[in-house]
DNA sequence: ACATTAAGTGATT
DNA sequence: AATCACTTAATGT
């Protein structure tokens, strides 16, 4: 298994042999989604390619963006759920072609007694992804909307690697939990602003941004 | 050419 | 900043 491979620097051998045996090797598409609001936690994932997004709906069905899960990492939130079988408070949708290892929460308690390198693991994921949550309840509480759009209009290119962002206002209004005219509008601002040029259903950042 | 969907805009709260 | 109502522009069939 080359996947190992990628976890070599970060395990200790013996934990690559137990993730080898009991992990299976998960393969979703682009917008598949791999877990929903509700749904009790069966496995964790370790992401090899590809990235999750992180979402949480508001009562009615409106989706705000949490975070994205890059590859090498794992969702912080299923650590939490999963240990005392909760259902999930979010939704985790493939926002690429995603493969990951699928590993039972069985495991969860002897490996964190077991393993250090796993332990800390968990740990380092747990308290960054607390870290980033502040930054996004900052973002919230303190923020302005046109600030919001242009920090996740900067993330999201970084997680395509490209200048092109091919999102409708509409799905941009979604994730942000605000509405289609207002983004419009901020854009169209953005535009005059020589920091973008607008297309349909595609957005190409300048360097000004 | 026509229907559908995305984007732009002014007015109202 | 959100919503409504309406227009204009782009795209698919």
């Amino acid at each position: 298994m080359e996947i190992a491979e990628k976890f070599k620097n970060v395990f200790e051998p013996e934990l690559l042999n137990e993730i080898k045996a009991k992990a299976k090797l998960v393969q979703v598409k682009e917008g598949d989604i791999i877990l929903d609001i509700g749904q009790t936690v069966k496995i964790i994932p370790l992401l090899i390619k590809g990235i999750l997004k992180i979402t949480r709906a508001d009562d009615y069905g409106k989706e705000l963006l949490l975070y994205y899960v890059h590859s090498n990492e794992s969702c912080a939130m299923t650590f939490t759920c999963c240990m005392q079988q909760y259902p999930s408070e979010i939704k985790a949708t493939a926002e690429s072609d995603v493969e990951f290892l699928a590993i039972p929460i069985g495991v969860m308690d002897e490996w964190l007694a077991k393993y250090p390198t796993w332990k800390s693991f968990v740990m380092r994921t747990i308290r960054n992804r607390f870290n980033e949550l502040l930054g996004t309840i900052d973002q919230l509480a303190f923020q302005k909307l046109d600030e919001r759009l242009v920090t996740y209009l900067k993330e999201k290119s970084k997680a395509t690697g490209s200048a092109l962002i091919n999102l409708s206002h509409e799905e941009i209004a979604r994730e942000l939990a605000s509405s289609r005219e207002v983004i419009s509008r901020l854009l169209k601002k953005l535009e005059n602003d020589n920091k973008l040029l607008l297309y349909r259903n595609q957005i190409k950042l300048l360097q000004a941004f």
